[in-house]
RNA sequence: GGUGCUAUGGCCGAGCGGUUAGGCACAGGUCUGCAAAACCUGCUACAGCGGUUCGAUUCCGCUUGGCACCUCCA
């Protein structure tokens, strides 16, 4: 099997990615908070954890892959202080929690389905968890990291602190982490403060609340991925991903709350994909350019010149390497689109279909082809290059340009058939399978409406044929013309007439 | 203030101690009735100042700029 490099987080380096079971892969990632749309940022994630489980299931690993929902536990910082934010949104809109949750988690999953995003093996919600989240604490108030006070359950950093040291994620010291904590009112019930609450007493008027041996309240928010992850994946298992975001206190407060409750830091290898900008910014409601997938699809927001196609979004995001800030752009947007169609295009001239899911190597060696297969050397090396790229780190933006330079070949038209052949397999384990990019101009033909657009097409197109014949450059400008203004542009190639489909 | 990242040609964006990343845009050409596509060619950059080295865009230091996290956040 072809080794796979990941960079860690915790080490701060590429290392060689070996799981814990062999063959097996148990994976992690924090997924979204479904109090609204899925933006932009949730795109990031989503196709790169994507790319990431198609790629394992391709080199054969066997995936078990968690992503979860969270639908309860995460407080506003700005106002009403211990409120829960989708029990927030749920009063302003006069709906149950459980309603905007429903709402949002639906929605996400159509933006993910949109973006070729597979689901994942498991998706499980924290209110599902309650009972679980609670023994948590129990333990971790056992074994004396965790102190009761005025119905809440705080963690107790200073003492994790000696025995483990906090931190090791992130890299901050406890001095460091104080510096910069606010200091709010209303936090009198912990002892310090950079503890945080594992469990929260509800107020009167909080509405999500569940029964414990604390009182009425609810679990922290650092404390589902914790428990979740354990339940699904075990106490140790091999990749963590999410946003660098969460990196402090998200994830460092996860490796505390595994230590203290299961006596290891739980993950092997932590993997962390940076942020998208606007125009150099970080995305966020007050800054005004906050942007949600399904107002990029439809082109519905100011900072967008028009729409773009989630296949567009995905090679966007696909073009950059996922540890780096990607910057949206308008313009950048539009190269991506071109690109993205030209890559389409040659997978069509090769006749490469999309299955619709990951290919999966039948066995390890057939990761490395084309050294069998009588492949001329330029080809051979150029498909090598490709996986070389996708395992080390991930790097798509290289795998990408590598593609483009077996664009040209194919363009070219001088490809032997076993080449051909071997082009025509990478795309569809590759580009499609892996990288999961569909195309977009192809993938609804099969339905009533687009064959009979396609029989109407055929009868056009002779019509403008004939004209064509008889040097008629009128007519046939005018078919042209007329077809274009329905969308459907006509190009003239050496073999006849093609159309799209805008 | 603390922690970390980063500075690449018109734009996006990789990479690397010595060799063309790639895409988009642009210019010229081939093809074409025209257009589009495709192909060929051109456009050769690495913030500034020092240092290490036979050689640095790539390593080190400083300067200047940008960003993220430290508070919910993908």
């Amino acid at each position: 099997m072809r080794n796979l490099y990941l960079t860690n987080t915790l080490t701060r380096r590429k290392e060689l990615f070996v799981p814990i079971h062999p063959g097996h892969v148990g994976m992690y990632v924090c997924g979204p908070t479904v109090y609204g749309d899925a933006h932009l940022g949730h795109a990031r994630p989503g196709v790169t954890y994507d790319v990431l489980f198609r790629l394992l299931k391709h080199l054969g690993y066997k995936v078990r892959y968690v992503r979860n929902i969270t639908d309860v536990g995460h407080l506003e910082h700005d106002a009403d202080e211990g409120e829960d934010k989708i029990a927030k949104k749920a009063k302003l809109e006069d709906l149950e929690p459980m309603e905007v949750v429903q709402t949002y988690t639906e929605r996400y999953h159509e933006a993910m389905r949109l973006l070729n995003v597979q689901s994942p093996s498991i998706e499980p919600r924290a209110s599902g968890h309650i009972i679980e989240q609670i023994e948590t604490v129990k333990k971790i108030l056992e074994a004396g990291y965790a102190y009761e006070s005025n119905g809440s359950v705080y963690f107790d950093v200073e003492k994790y602190n000696r025995d483990f040291g906090y931190g090791v994620l992130s890299g901050r010291t406890l001095e460091a982490t104080l510096e910069g904590t606010r200091t709010l009112d209303g936090q009198s019930d912990k002892r310090a403060p950079y503890d945080f609450a594992i469990w929260k007493k509800a107020e009167p008027e909080h509405i999500m609340r569940w029964p414990s041996p604390w009182g009425e309240g609810f679990p922290g928010w650092h404390l589902e991925c914790s428990v979740m992850g354990e339940k699904y994946l075990g106490k140790e298992f091999d990749i963590h991903g999410g946003g660098m975001d969460l990196m402090f206190p998200h994830h460092e407060c996860e490796i505390a709350q595994n230590q203290a409750s299961r006596g290891t830091q739980g993950v092997h290898y932590w993997v962390h994909n940076n942020m998208i900008t606007i125009n150099g910014q970080k995305m966020g409601k007050s800054l005004g350019n906050f942007i949600t997938l399904p107002e990029l699809f439809s082109g519905n927001h100011p900072k967008l010149d028009r729409a773009y196609s989630p296949m567009t979004i995905r090679f966007f995001i696909l073009q950059a390497h996922y540890r780096s800030t990607l910057d949206f752009s308008n313009e950048a947007l539009a190269a991506a689109e071109k690109g993205y169609k030209r890559l389409m295009q040659a997978g069509r001239e090769l006749g490469a279909v999309d299955a619709g899911g990951t290919t999966v190597a039948p066995d390890a060696s057939s990761v490395i082809p084309g050294l069998t297969r009588n492949l001329s050397p330029e080809v051979a090396n150029l498909i090598d290059s490709v996986y070389e790229a996708l395992c080390d780190d991930l790097n798509t933006p290289i795998a990408i340009a590598t593609l483009f330079e077996a664009v040209k070949l194919v363009n070219g038209g001088k490809l032997a058939e076993a080449d051909k052949a071997a082009l025509k397999q990478l795309f569809e384990d590759v580009v499609f399978g892996v990288l999961g990019l569909r195309d977009e101009e192809t993938a609804g033909t099969s339905g009533k409406a687009e064959k009979a657009l396609e029989g109407v097409m055929e009868i056009v197109l002779e019509d403008r044929r004939k004209a064509r014949a008889e040097k008629n450059w009128a007519e046939s400008d005018r078919i042209r013309d007329l077809l274009a203004s329905f969308g459907i542009t006509v190009k003239d190639t050496k073999e006849g007439a093609t159309w799209t489909l805008d």
